[in-house]
DNA sequence: TCTGGGGTCCTAGGACCC
DNA sequence: TCTGGGGTCCTAGGACCC
């Protein structure tokens, strides 16, 4: 049995959490550097805004409505994730943390002792207390019907926000209530290919031949039928599996079409990226870089372009992946161009421990590395100061735009919130 | 003027091997 | 006239997730 905990609105809730004063009220929270609507608050969704809606078109139903309007904010989510996240951990034997805002719970043994709505029910309100954060709970005996139950429970009010899809009569229910594409794994348009082939709810779904789903569709779709019909499929994944790459990349703030701009620009993607694979405790030996021009800007030849560089020892020295990204830049860029977005990805991973290597050993290519990105990850965990690389620069013309940042309530100390007593 | 970022898995096709 | 069979590895692109 698997229990889906998933926050309502996340983000925007977040936003709510040490602002009292917005709560009941429209709140929408925008992707990286202002872009587009990636959260909304429950008043915010009945004013009509929609998801993924770039704000510039927003922004004037935003200001009618008096909208509180966010950039996001991800010391501030990254944090109340976690908070959710131990409590999960602490009301079930295994813990799946499958995203920022959801986690899958193994019941199992769980439903020889409690009743499940009610330990539904204890968990919801044991999130709220701790962290002022509504979730929402689906409960069945796979994912994909976890999920669904977890649906449910955010659609109708009466559920409480607790659903339990045990029994296959509820299960049968409520897949005959649901359009296909609201299934797991079906997006718009494989649903729109299942609507052709006369199947418009998930019930309809469940019930078509497996072979024949993989013969028009594929292996992943017809595990999702078999899920549907209460054959698990998809196991609880308590560690996450070792990332097989690691991407850091942003759109600018401005457009750039200086080279020394858009090289402090990779420089710092790279150094990002070089401490995300440090915190997995893998080294790399492929870095690729790529950069693009807007496809939206209208008059402008497009322009895209990638290159990549192998190294000959994996590495995870921030120096040795700045100088491959920097080199993999010198091979693409075009001057003259005006450049939106820039990225560094890293691949082609080795763990130490391991040792596929045996150059691994013998060869130490530069003297206390180890030692020298253990000191600088420290620094910059601190939450004081932060040192860079000087390829990065310190203008940052280039840096996205966040220009209605709340503050990282629980993260920096200039910014915890004060209670003051009358 | 302004349209996010970070992942995974699967499949098809090409290059190459014996 | 007829031109094998079986396999691996790599890459690009599609599809999906949050």
């Amino acid at each position: 049995m698997f229990a889906l905990a998933d926050v309502n609105s996340f983000y925007a809730s977040c936003e709510t959490v040490f602002r009292p004063d917005l709560r009941g009220t429209p709140v929408v929270v925008l992707s990286n550097n202002d872009g587009c609507v990636i959260a909304r608050s429950a008043e915010a969704k009945r004013l009509g805004i929609k998801m993924g809606a770039p704000y510039f078109k927003m922004r004037e139903l935003c200001q009618r409505y008096r909208i509180a309007v966010f950039s996001s904010n991800y010391a501030l989510y990254a944090d109340m994730s976690h908070r959710v996240m131990s409590i999960l951990e602490e009301m079930a034997p295994a813990v799946e943390i499958y995203s920022i805002d959801e986690a899958f719970m193994n019941l199992t043994g769980v439903d020889r002792c409690v009743d499940l709505t009610a330990f539904g029910h204890s968990v919801k309100s044991r999130v709220h207390k701790w962290t002022n954060l509504h979730v929402g709970i689906g409960i069945a005996p796979t994912k994909t019907l976890a999920k669904l139950a977890n649906h449910a429970a955010k659609t109708w009010r009466k559920t409480g926000g607790v659903v339990d899809l045990s029994s296959r009569e509820r299960q049968r229910k409520l897949m005959a209530l649901l359009p296909v594409d609201e299934v797991w794994g079906v997006c718009r348009r494989i649903g729109k290919s299942l609507n052709a082939l006369g199947i418009d709810t998930a019930l309809q779904l469940a019930e078509s031949h497996s072979a024949f789903i993989r013969k028009h569709f594929n292996v992943v779709l017809e595990r999702t039928v078999r899920e549907l019909r209460s054959e698990s499929c998809l196991a609880l994944e308590e560690f996450a599996p070792v990332k097989q790459q690691i991407i850091n990349s942003r759109s600018f703030g401005e457009r750039v079409s200086d080279y020394g701009a858009l090289r402090e620009a990779v420089c710092a993607y790279a150094e990002r990226a070089a401490e995300k694979l440090r915190t997995e405790r893998q080294y790399c030996r492929m870095v690729a870089v790529f950069i693009k021009t807007s496809p939206q800007a209208p008059g402008e030849v497009y322009y895209g372009n990638q290159a990549s560089g192998k190294l000959s020892v994996p590495t995870s020295d921030t120096r040795d992946i700045v100088n491959l990204a920097t080199d993999c830049l010198d091979r693409i860029f075009v001057p003259g161009m005006r450049y939106h977005k820039a990225g560094v990805m890293l691949g082609d991973f080795y763990s130490k421990n391991v040792g596929q290597l045996p150059l691994f050993d013998d060869h130490q290519p530069r003297v206390n590395s180890e030692a020298l990105m253990a000191a600088l990850d420290e620094i910059n965990h601190s939450g004081k100061d932060k040192v860079w690389f000087a390829g990065q620069g310190i203008q940052r013309g280039w840096q996205m735009k966040r220009q209605m940042l709340s503050p990282a309530y629980t993260t920096r100390v200039a910014d915890l919130p004060v209670v003051k007593a009358n």
